[in-house]
DNA sequence: CCCCATTTGTTCGTATGTATG
DNA sequence: TCATACATACGAACAAATGGG
């Protein structure tokens, strides 16, 4: 009795036979259980597994959906990586860091002659808040992120707007198994920040590179100290 | 009882706090069960959403080991919701293929400069190999796909490579909701390889970007092509 | 080779929590 | 308040796979 997959690969093409879309209502467990042929605890472990793939999304009490495939999986998947690496040398952390840097410097042509005055301003504020709050001593979590994402927001790849928040999450998740981080990191950052604005409303890609990489040279300077103590 | 996600936590904390890396024997479902005061189904489940995470891994008749953490979570996901729009427009395949080209563009340098005489060898022995399967008609999935990683190999970075087969997968998944692909195309493809091999030779980083782009200059055409199917 | 213990896989029945009307 | 429909949770039983004596 191989149900395991072949349960879950029946809901899917369930899905793609009947032409679903995300947001749609899938039938109900019992009527899903008729359909591919299997008992109720299969499909709920079935739904189960492709509930953490977001490919399903189930609402207690009011039924089971298409999911939006979102890239959630690959975050739990991933941080949870790094959370482990993090007892040894945070490699993991560190190869986040490179992908993203490498995204945000290879799509730099892009972005500089896509951006839109609207969304340059919006980079203004965000990059100034988070300076005011390095002032006060506050961190700016949301505010990072929301400056990535709009920063990636022109090339109208909503899989690159995607991967863009996930890498930003898995990145803030284990980040702080690095170490308290310092005020002066904090300001540091945000102004590195304002500096990639600044790259951004001249249309200069070659200076938005060479800013996006200045960007990360926190986090891998504080990568490094964690990795050799002696140094710090 | 929201025991759903409290399971999977105690789960992940359970490794974490014991320190168990990627093969290590988890306990068995009922020592679960006993350990964050779950009935075995509620564990069976947390345990499937692990699963599909591949954060652990389970071996009928055998036991439950902590998992690679492979990014099979991210193939899964991003492979549906690629076919789910392929009834459409392929949005997804084409945003897909960006993302390959930019990650391989952006870092032609370290590649060019990083490729040993060894895996400059072995790239040019893939690229001769495409072109004879191209010759006599057959495809050559797995030559590509061994090709890209090879490209990436030197950077010395695994989510990098993880990424790469990962989004590969995908699109040699979607791709054939096009339709059939012609020998003309194939033969094409196994050249624009061989082009980027001598590239890579010259230890070209700009060649080796302009190589780059060109070779997935094809699979646009051909995504292109099914939008608008009055040019084809 | 068979037998047996261990462990996961599958199924069923029942009770509970949740949202809609 | 009640009724309905649904997902959630638990426990028990049996099937299937693996490994060792």
């Amino acid at each position: 009795m191989l149900r395991r997959n072949e349960v879950a690969a029946g809901i899917k093409d369930y899905i793609l036979r009947h032409h679903l879309k995300p947001g749609d209502l899938l039938p109900t467990e019992a009527e899903l259980c008729e359909a591919v042929g299997a008992s109720r605890s299969s499909v709920r472990e079935a739904v189960k597994t492709l509930s953490a793939l977001d490919i399903v999304e189930v609402r207690h009490g009011h039924g089971t959906y298409v999911g939006r495939m979102s890239l959630a999986a690959l975050v739990e998947s991933l941080a949870f990586r790094g959370l482990l690496s993090s007892e040894d040398d945070h490699l993991v952390l560190g190869e986040v860091v490179d992908v993203r840097q490498n995204i945000e410097q290879g799509f730099a042509p892009q972005v500089a002659q896509g951006l839109d005055t609207d969304q340059l301003a919006r980079l203004r504020t965000l990059a100034a808040g988070m300076a005011e709050a390095a002032e006060r001593g506050d961190d700016y979590l949301e505010l990072d992120k929301q400056f990535h994402l709009l920063l990636m927001e022109p090339l109208g790849n909503d899989l690159i707007q995607q991967l863009t928040g996930a890498f930003w999450e898995v990145q803030s998740i284990v980040t702080p198994t690095l170490g308290s981080e310092h005020q002066g990191a904090l300001t540091l950052t945000a102004s590195l920040h304002m500096a990639i604005v600044e790259a951004a409303e001249a249309r200069d890609a070659a200076a938005l590179r060479t800013a996006v990489a200045a960007h990360y040279d926190p986090i891998r300077e504080l990568i490094a100290s964690v990795r050799r103590p002696s140094t710090a």
